[in-house]
RNA sequence: GGAGGAUUAGCUCAGCGGGAGAGCGCCUGCCUUACAAGCAGGAUGUCACAAGUUCAAUCCUUGUAUCCUCCACCA
């Protein structure tokens, strides 16, 4: 075999776009033929106003490990990639952009309005795509969708008028929450509270009578205008004899009434609350109980309407205010005004202040979905990893409120309803209508609406699988298995997708929910674009490569935790991939003249059965971690397999077989180490992908692509726990060797010996025909690691079944005898300190009786240890002394 | 007003009933036939505070403090 050259340095751009270019060419992406289980995962849609953050690289990286693990241990796995149309948020784009050119997008009209917004959308799709790709998501591009798409936008229609056919979607006049910059209504959840600085303003109402006046507070005077009650509080003493009175509504010259409504709190201002109606959601509520007329003062772009006097139409609320307050207090109506902080709405989107506003919407009634989708929960069919955000979920089903859907905009599915101009029939359909079927006019016309965002991804886990066509892929890989998705959107699109699917498939759309934390800065704050503190993964591919990112994101990802990150943060993932990348080259670097032998259990020395063994564990460890997706710890377990247990001990103990010694062995030795790296390759490939292929490729034996190799399984043919066990105290010797070496100030080419002689507390003896075939593995494997002479100390009897090691190392020079004294009389002290604490307990007959059996064993022996520790150390103390 | 999370090494964070961990940083010594993006060794912690449960608490319960998030909301 000749040596097969790798690059001297690791550079992921070397091959990265090159693999995966290999994957997509090889179809590695698409789902097996063949009939295994099905695995499958939808991608939450990005939007496609913008560019992947860093909280999509998380997400994504998550979804690509489980993917790819999932594929490797045997699934037919298909991870549907996509992208959201959203509404609001991609409208705004395009309404910046005609906005710096002068236009609204009045001016283009609705049709070109929309065209020039597909082309938005063609271009951050491009670039959406591409991250995706840099980053390696094995994604099925063949199954790529956009909320948009004509099937999609057909299960949207389809959903929308079943909902409408059994009752569930009504529309009404309403008072829904509005943007005034984005002229559309949001649905409850859309808006932000935050809380503004503000005034109170205590104003007098005087009775119309003309018997004296009530004082009223309001934050928002300029509503007064659309006030048609005030309103006590039934209980309320000091009022009872007022209901019913009519006061004159300063101002104007309205005449309201007072009524008792047992909302108001009575302590808060006055006691009295104006009630408006068309302006408050809790007037609102207060004006339907009381059969109370709702008056609208508002335009649709947010300014005062006929409703109000002359003077203040066509004022926006705030200057309004001004000069209601200034007139109020010029007629002597304003009391006093005081600071009140409160909280207001803002538009998630825009950030503009929302109004209440009265207004035609659609709405889907929602208590009989909720009440399906707790059931999911409480049936099992659906489980949220970390279990505390199913409280949450509860909480917002408990709790829901009808959803408003129906949005002011153009770009976004058209609400499929039509009017009839002539007879004023309303036309519910699935397809588009020509003709009224009453009347059979022609004259009709589409609701001018289109449908919230929301009301097309929450069909996405079963809409982009063919639904409401009863597709192959529909059958076959409905419902999903696993959602990853961070927690700030549980009830915009998880709660919603789950209630949808009840209701459309009667199923769960996914069985295991997993919620990852958001990603932040290292001063813990939120990544965001007007902080300018983001970290762009495309910078972090640039500079680490995505393998880098991805094992980095992967390893700090502790499950719901939040993960804060700076660009240096990603060096980690990237030391790693480089030491996979030198570890790899240093064996090919050795491969001339080397020929593959079988590798067969019969053949492996300790060090060798102590490797498999630990990989085994690992195979283990990373099955438990994905189970639970605990990803930080199967990120864990194959870093330090690799690092320490594979790079550290066995490569540096195997380069002495494979330097020196029979061709034969040098071959073993050689077959060996390909073999691991054959089977580390595939145990990392989920977490480091691009790496791992590029190597897998170059590695003699393999074929085929490692992205379609199997996951390696526990092989109980190459575990040995004894050996195992014997290795691990190995190593502690080598360290106990090195310490000294390092301690004593040894210069590393000076050899010196090392007497190993048995000890109690070791119990791998069994397994050992006699102590010499023990003692002479255990020589064997130190030999290879540590740069002594060693030799056994045969002088004492091995116990029967209680074998071990101790280590003494005698250096005659380079030593500070005092110091080293202190040193001893320190650990002395430790120890005693710690044999202390389990004397204490062992002679607790409480413990002895309680506590577990292993528990007091382990007491037991930790009992010995110490007193021999502390036997040790006054041992070499005399031996020291003596040397002074 | 409700709910949840966080508080562990200088920094970022794992662990969660029986001997305090990782990465980075720091100190010491090493360019040892891959990797100085490396190797070996080392220092560093009243596991926020207080009570309770337990034979045993960093871990469970309760309370306190500080920070963060979500939900609801009084004009």
């Amino acid at each position: 075999m000749k040596a097969v050259e790798l690059a001297k340095a690791y550079n992921p751009k070397d091959f990265e776009e090159r693999i995966y270019q290999q994957w997509m060419d090889d179809k590695a992406f698409a789902p097996s033929e063949d009939g295994r289980d099905h695995f499958t995962i939808v991608m939450p849609p990005p939007n496609v106003t913008g560019i992947l953050h860093m909280g999509h690289a998380l997400n994504n990286t998550l979804q690509d490990i489980i993917i790819r693990y999932k594929r490797m241990t045997g699934y037919r796995t298909l991870w549907v990639p996509g992208t959201d149309h959203a509404g609001i948020a991609t409208q705004n784009v395009v309404e910046r952009q005609l906005a710096k050119e002068g236009l609204r997008r009045q001016d283009l009209g609705r049709e070109k309005f929309i065209e020039r917004t597909w082309t938005v959308k063609h271009k951050h799709h491009a670039i959406i795509s591409s991250q995706l790709k840099k980053m390696g998501c094995s994604c099925d591009w063949d199954h790529e969708r956009f909320t948009m798409d004509e099937g999609l936008s057909r299960a949207v229609r389809e959903a929308f008028v079943t909902l409408y056919e059994r009752g569930l979607i009504y529309k009404g006049k309403y008072l829904v929450n509005y943007c005034p910059k984005c002229g559309t209504a949001l649905a409850d959840d859309e808006v932000e509270y935050e809380n503004m600085p503000g005034k109170l303003y205590d104003v007098r109402y005087p009775y119309a009578d003309g018997s004296g006046y009530i004082t009223v507070a309001t934050t928002r005077p300029e509503t007064m205008f659309g006030d048609v009650a005030v309103a006590v509080h039934p209980d309320d003493e000091r009022y009872k004899d007022i209901v019913g009175k009519e006061l004159l509504l300063p101002l104007t010259d309205r005449k309201i009434r007072i009524i008792a409504d047992s909302f108001v709190e009575k302590d808060f201002g006055t006691g009295m609350v104006k009630i408006t109606p068309a302006h408050d959601p809790n007037d609102w509520e207060c004006g339907r109980r009381n059969n109370l007329e709702a008056i609208n003062l508002l335009n649709p772009d947010g300014t005062l309407n006929e409703n109000v006097p002359e003077k203040y139409r066509g004022l926006d609320p705030v200057s309004a205010r001004r000069l209601v307050v200034e007139d109020l207090r010029e007629g002597g109506y304003l009391v006093r005004e005081t600071d009140h902080a409160h909280d207001v709405g803002h538009c998630y989107r825009c950030h503009t202040v929302v109004e209440p506003y009265l207004s035609d919407q659609w709405f889907v009634s929602m208590k009989g979905m909720a009440e399906k989708a707790l059931k999911a929960l409480s049936d099992g069919d659906i489980v949220f990893y970390p279990k505390r955000w199913e409280n949450t979920y509860i909480h917002w089903m408990e709790s829901i409120r009808d959803w408003c859907i129906s949005r002011q905009l153009w770009w976004g599915h058209r609400i499929p309803v039509w009017y009839c101009r002539d007879c004023g029939e309303m036309i519910v359909s699935r397809e588009d209508v020509t003709e009224c079927p009453k009347c059979h006019s022609h004259n009709l016309e589409q609701d001018p609406d289109v449908l919230d965002t929301w009301f097309s991804s929450w069909l996405w886990p079963f809409s982009t699988l063919g639904w409401p066509d009863r597709t192959k892929d529909l059958d076959t890989f409905f419902p999903t298995n696993t959602l990853v998705s961070a927690y700030d959107i549980i009830f915009f699109w998880i709660s919603r997708m789950i209630m949808a699917s009840e209701e459309f498939m009667v199923n769960a759309p996914f069985r295991d929910i997993v919620i990852t934390g958001l990603v932040r800065d290292k001063q813990g704050r939120k990544m965001s674009k007007s902080l300018g503190n983001g970290i762009d993964p495309l910078e972090v591919i640039d500079v680490y490569g995505a393998d880098a990112m991805k094992f980095t994101l992967c390893y700090l990802a502790a499950q719901g935790q939040d993960v804060q990150i700076d660009m240096d943060s990603f060096k980690m993932g990237s030391r790693f991939a480089n030491k996979i990348w030198n570890a790899t080259r240093f064996l090919l670097m050795n491969a001339e003249g080397r020929s593959l032998v079988p590798v067969t259990p019969d053949r492996l020395d300790v060090m060798d059965k102590w490797i498999y063994t630990r990989l085994n564990r690992t195979v283990e460890a990373i099955s438990r971690a994905m189970d639970g997706y605990r990803f930080n710890d199967a990120a864990q377990a194959v870093y330090s397999y690799f690092w320490n247990d594979f790079c550290d001990w066995y490569v540096e103990a195997a380069k002495r077989r494979l330097f020196s010694g029979s061709d034969a062995a040098k071959d073993l030795s050689f077959s060996i180490m390909i073999d691991l790296l054959s089977k580390g390759m595939r145990l990392l490939h989920p977490f480091l992908s691009f790496v791992t292929e590029e190597i897998w490729q170059k590695l003699p034996g393999s074929s085929g692509l490692l992205i379609s190799q199997s996951y390696p399984t526990v092989d109980l043919a190459f575990d040995f726990p004894s050996e195992a066990e014997l290795v691990s105290h190995l190593q502690e010797a080598v360290r106990i060797v090195r310490a000294a070496r390092s301690q004593l100030g040894i210069a590393p080419e000076k050899k010196f010996s090392v007497v190993i002689r048995p000890s109690s507390g070791f119990g791998a003896a069994a397994l050992f025909e006699d102590q010499k075939d023990l003692m002479a593995a255990f020589m064997g494997a130190s030999e290879l690691v540590v740069d002594t002479s060693a030799s056994v100390d045969t002088s004492q009897a091995f116990p029967s079944n209680a074998l071990g090691y101790e280590v003494f190392s005698f250096v005659k020079e380079a030593i500070d005898v005092p110091a080293e004294i202190t040193k001893l009389r320190a650990e002395i002290a430790k120890a005693e300190k710690s044999l202390e604490g389990t004397m204490k307990k062992l002679s607790n007959p409480q413990f002895v009786q309680n506590a577990k059996k292993e528990a007091v064993a382990k007491e037991e022996s930790k009992k010995a240890e110490f007193e021999e520790v502390i036997s040790k150390c006054r041992e070499h103390i005399s031996l020291l002394e003596k040397l002074a």
